[in-house]
DNA sequence: GCACCTATTGACACCGGTGTAATACTGTGT
DNA sequence: ACACAGTATTACACCGGTGTCAATAGGTGC
């Protein structure tokens, strides 16, 4: 075919070998480098980094050549700059449980791994009255690329419409469905709460008391509904004062696990809707003399590390937060790239059974 | 004065208003914008936003209404792109304790506060072989304007030596000082273990095992010697079969708190490095049928949440995790600030009596 | 041989800030 | 009145990428 297109002229493995010959200072490579190396326009490098169709193969090959050879890396800063858009993921939340917290961020770099996505991350307080404000600005001072969204704030319409209305990519996690869904992890906290009364029932337990989570909290709800849907199946009711009302926190289990005691006729085992509260009622116990699971058998939920410090370890529902979070990051991408298909946008916890719950003596 | 600098026939108030007119889409505005409107050139407004000393203090305070009253913000990446430097400071941890990695965060979201910065997470692996290349890569990638290195990773000298070398600010949280007075941020857990000791030395222990922190971990030593010295104040000595070697994992403690239980004669109190293992203890105790603080009075160090979820709750020696974020933060600042001078750059661990020790009893 | 089409590529302005060097405006000493 | 400092301000290139649109090259149909 004679003589080929300009492009074949250039030898990219000397032109590689003439940028470390020339340099130095040691400076780090541009595309106007590359470009010059390769003796193409920064146009052409721009649409080899971008994956552009229109580029001549031989060209491509090329070009890919010379920047791994002279380990060349875009700039995010300026490609953000140009793209009015950042390189940066955002992780939004207000939930107070650090080892969730933890967990959920692990799993967000879990998923933008191999990317050249960082993750930063920006609690916030949903009762401020600014909080939307704040959240806003965050978004739009850094151009996040997008935001995964967790529990409670999650849950927050106002948020979501702030972040639609500046066109700014999220992810939602929670316990159900309340966005479109590709922009939705959902936990499914109902089959959770299912898999606990199931546990319970199947026990023997009939005298079950639920400490419920934050009203405001749809996790709570779920966790609740699940809960009744599973004594259900067993035929068990779940009676009014059965039901203590806690906030998901250590000192509210403490509390109402004092109550519980005072119950009659007294529950034979318990669930409570976090492990915060299952940790509260357990030393509730303590604290009143008596012991799981031989008082009283008691699920948590969550499986949070102190699961398995406590005494007796406790029987809980493993919420998968890592993973969580892994998909999270993962449809967050995929909402950008219309190649990619969202991927699975569902996790199911499950039930561990441990030391704080047995079989209820039949006496 | 007759007739004044030019800059004072701009009305600032009528060129606010008339940037809201003329805006329709809502448009952020940018030191472009600010500068046509206060009809001076973007260098002007630059210097303003700077706080360059040589702008007349008229044009200044005009300048300065006209931002607050469009809402102007810099744009980080623009900014970043001239600077060379990002606005983002990261932290960069491998500690595996979620609580403690939460706190710290939330401390230097603290000492960010207020400031244009923001912060992303960067965990890492000290095994893998490519570690500090990654981390470099990091930082040089993000153009970092600074990090946070929290222990153990805070201790690697190869990894300062990295940063050092590219021209990264950067602060280490460690127990003792390692580098430069204003690059560390000084935790003294020497001091926490001495008053583990006189803590249970006062209480009229005298056998007292150790249960020691992971080797390579300069944290493990340094409780280890101040838990010494508080014993030597006490004429106590610590003899070696009553050091007991942990890894400061939650396991480690569960094992060596069994071993304890063997030693002969038994001791009557301990102290483990850290709160996973004295949790540990505490859970060994259980295994086998004793009690805390009865037969083991154990006390702990960090204050993780934990310690309180467990029964007995935990003596133990609280860290101020929030706090060093917060200095953290603040002395990174600080390092670029010349006129900002460091600030405090210790904290002093605190021990926090509760109900895992007891005085020994007098038999 | 000519108009026409497609595949590739490049020139140039632009994203929103900053550095540098040059320029305009004061007031002073003589 | 004039050179001479300062001080305050501007014009313009640059940071390192991207979008737009025009330019070039080779192949096609007739």
């Amino acid at each position: 075919m004679g003589r080929r297109s300009r492009k074949a002229d250039t030898d990219f493995k000397a032109a590689a070998r003439s940028w470390f010959e020339n340099n130095p200072d040691g400076r780090k490579p541009t595309m106007g480098d590359v470009a010059r190396l390769a003796g193409v326009s920064k146009k052409t490098v721009s649409r080899v980094i971008n994956d552009s169709p229109q580029v001549n193969d031989a060209t491509r090959a090329g070009i890919k050549e010379l920047i791994s050879d002279i380990g060349y890396r875009p700039d995010p800063q300026a490609r953000g700059l140009a793209f009015r858009r950042s390189y940066l993921v955002g992780m939004i939340y207000d939930n107070p449980t650090p080892q969730y917290v933890v967990n959920v961020q692990l799993g967000i770099l879990d998923g933008l791994k191999g990317t050249d996505f960082e993750l930063v991350v920006h609690p916030c307080n949903r009762q401020s009255d600014t909080f939307i404000e704040d959240a806003r600005k965050f978004v739009e001072m850094q151009k996040l690329y997008g935001v995964v969204l967790t529990p409670s704030v999650s849950e927050d319409e106002r948020l979501a419409e702030a972040l639609r209305e500046i066109g700014c990519a999220y992810i939602r996690v929670a316990s159900v469905a309340l966005d479109m869904e590709r922009r939705m992890i959902i936990t499914n906290d109902r089959a959770g709460g299912r898999e606990a009364a199931r546990h319970l029932a199947s026990l023997g337990h009939s005298r079950i008391a639920l400490i419920a989570g934050r009203r405001s909290f749809r996790s709570a709800h779920e966790r609740r509904s699940g809960f009744e849907d599973g004594l259900m199946e067993f035929g068990i009711r779940l009676p009014m004062d059965y039901v203590l009302q806690g906030d998901y926190t250590f000192e509210s289990g403490l509390a109402r696990g004092a109550d519980l005691l005072d119950l009659d006729p007294p529950p034979t085992a318990a669930f409570a809707a976090n492990d915060e509260m299952a940790a509260g009622v357990l030393q509730a116990l303590h604290v009143a003399g008596l012991k799981a699971p031989e008082d009283l058998s008691i699920v948590g939920f969550d499986d949070f590390e102190t699961a398995t410090r406590i005494w007796p370890r406790l029987t809980t529902v493993h919420t998968p937060a890592r993973k969580i979070g892994r998909l999270a990051a993962q449809s967050l991408l995929a909402l950008g790239d219309e190649e990619v298909p969202p991927g699975p946008n569902q996790t199911v916890p499950e039930l561990i059974v441990r030391e704080s719950t047995r079989e209820l003596e039949s006496s």
